[in-house]
DNA sequence: TTGTAAGCGTTATCAC
DNA sequence: GTGATAACGCTTACAA
């Protein structure tokens, strides 16, 4: 069965492919009955236009590239969801190549959708440079989610990290606690940094000294986590509280703790990052600082879109905001956690 | 800046373009001076093949059509990780259009895929019959994944729900559970109602009646699933044991025995069904009906990849297998629920 | 308003 | 082996 094109339809309608080229994209006014004639053969052979053929002679494959990096976080996901929701009611349809977290593999997965004409890339997450990205994009429309890259001129959406560490970790010395531990990200990766900074702040905001010991490692997993806070607790530190770096983390913390009959938030208070769906489950339900995932992938999304029609767009910087629910306890006067 | 093209390199290397295009592809032999001298020019412009073009030229786009459904649910994220990752080293890339699971919307994604010009497609969940998607998809091959459809031609690769939700209830029968509360899922889905009958199964293969207030409203989500719970614990219904129609819900009934300071596994114990990442960190952590998502939309898109290739593939039944933790408790002789 | 014809960047079919 | 040249299906000047 060979596949209608254009032509086809001209033939049937009478008129000239030119003419129902018109007529499918409204570039221009089509007498009313041709109009409908063409549509009506449209219809007839369930036609549907060839986007590759079409993308082809306009220069426009209508198509977003999208860089995706598989951690399997559940954040990142979000993301990604949001980024096709975005996309949806738009012409525009996301294309996806995964980086996995790697400069070189980066480099290529930017590659092989370039040489797919993607109009617009939407890089989530990712290692590489302003530098690298700037001269791989070229004139390319872009925006890079979930991280910023210093530089002028690329427009980022992404949360302030450092200020989302410092709202956690003010909210836990606001409730008495001094003794904080917390569970880091992963070493190289900007937005545990960050996070660690706020932590940073908060402690010297508030005059408070910070004990390196109680600076745990992790690396955005549950199970490392679990197994840093075991440690802690083998080491006999005094602490009443933990801040985890993401809310896996959080998970994590929260088992080892159980698996002590440490009570949560009576002994040992937990405050997470993210809130991801589970998050509000946890038992108690975790407080935790809320990164709007998927409306960043949405919002991401949109702005490429503005900006492939001329609009400008600059970055957007979003607050995480503390969600406040019952894993954490105003430390009691007499302090009756474990020693 | 103008795009450089094959005949830009051909220029440079004094040849024609067609020798060009063959070194490109393999496509035939040519003289390993020439070849050389193409292959230093691509390299010099940092030539990018126009995939669009090549697509137009020898009609097969090199993307596949991925049809997913933003339900946000972790484990539908997982597939379309796996449909990543599964195709990443091909030369083939996903092309996402959500689907939102409704019956016009996912026809109108598939029809767009089709204006793509995928080679194949893959269809995650959704509610289309297996005559619909014969229609629509004619002959380009397709896979589903997540679901059976009933019809002899179309390739799935699915989980056995009626046997997860067996073994499951199995489980907690052999544990002592008499009085077992199922939480649904969607009232609709075709896995909600698998696994319910997975769980009938077990009861009457063990001779046991099986009490419907037991069965609870469900949704899939969290929320809803803590709301039954909590109307049943006020009913004072005696069970021992819920089993949930997915992860997610069991969450929420550990949230709302919680709550009411009912121990898990002590005095009710919890299964669940998808073992998704949260699960073993919750506490205690939750036994459950392993669903290998990632894996299987990993293995659709390979098998996709060798439908493309001619190769036949044939449905692929997957068995969820129950991950054994700590939720679950044998029924002491003499019970101690609630009553 | 409409048709003709020239691309868009490749691959494929021929000859040589 | 290699080079013309004709597709591929559509958009878009340019004419009429």
């Amino acid at each position: 069965m060979k596949t209608v094109t254009i032509q086809d339809i001209a033939n049937v309608a009478n008129v000239s492919k030119s003419t129902v080229s018109r007529v499918l994209n409204g570039t221009a006014g089509v007498h009313p009955d041709k109009r409908k004639a063409i549509l009506a053969a449209t219809h007839k052979f369930g036609f549907q236009p060839n986007v590759v053929a079409r993308s082809l002679a306009n220069g426009r494959s209508l198509t977003i590239g999208v860089l995706t990096q598989n951690i399997g976080s559940p954040f990142y996901d979000a993301i990604s969801q949001g980024v096709i929701a975005g996309l949806q009611d738009s012409t525009y349809s996301p294309i996806f190549m995964d980086g996995q977290w790697e400069r070189t593999s980066e480099i290529s997965a930017i590659k092989a959708l370039i040489g797919r004409r993607v109009d617009g890339l939407l890089l989530i997450g990712g290692a590489l440079s302003g530098n690298d990205i700037s001269r791989i994009c070229k004139d390319l429309p872009t925006i890079v989610i979930a991280r910023q890259v210093p530089s002028r001129k690329l427009p980022c959406v992404f949360v302030d990290n450092v200020d989302g560490g410092y709202i956690a970790t003010k909210y836990l010395i606001e409730n008495g606690h001094r003794k904080i531990a917390f569970i880091q990200g992963l070493p190289q990766h900007q937005d545990a940094i960050d996070r660690f900074a706020g932590f940073c702040r908060a402690f010297k905001e508030s005059g408070i000294q910070l004990d390196r010991r109680l600076v745990l490692d992790g690396d955005f997993t549950a199970i490392k986590a679990e197994c840093s806070v075991n440690r802690l607790c083998e080491s006999r530190l005094k602490f009443t509280a933990i801040f985890a770096a993401n809310d896996a983390s959080a998970f994590g913390a929260r088992l080892a703790l159980y698996r002590r009959n440490i009570g949560v938030p009576d002994e040992v208070s937990i405050v997470g990052f993210d809130d991801q769906m589970e998050s509000a489950f946890l038992t108690p339900p975790l407080t935790t600082v809320r990164q709007p995932a998927q409306e960043m992938g949405n919002l991401a999304s949109r702005a490429l879109f503005d900006l492939l029609n001329g609009k400008p767009f600059k970055s957007q910087l979003l607050k995480g905001c503390l969600q406040i629910r019952e894993s954490v306890a105003r430390l009691k006067t007499r302090s009756n956690h474990r020693d």
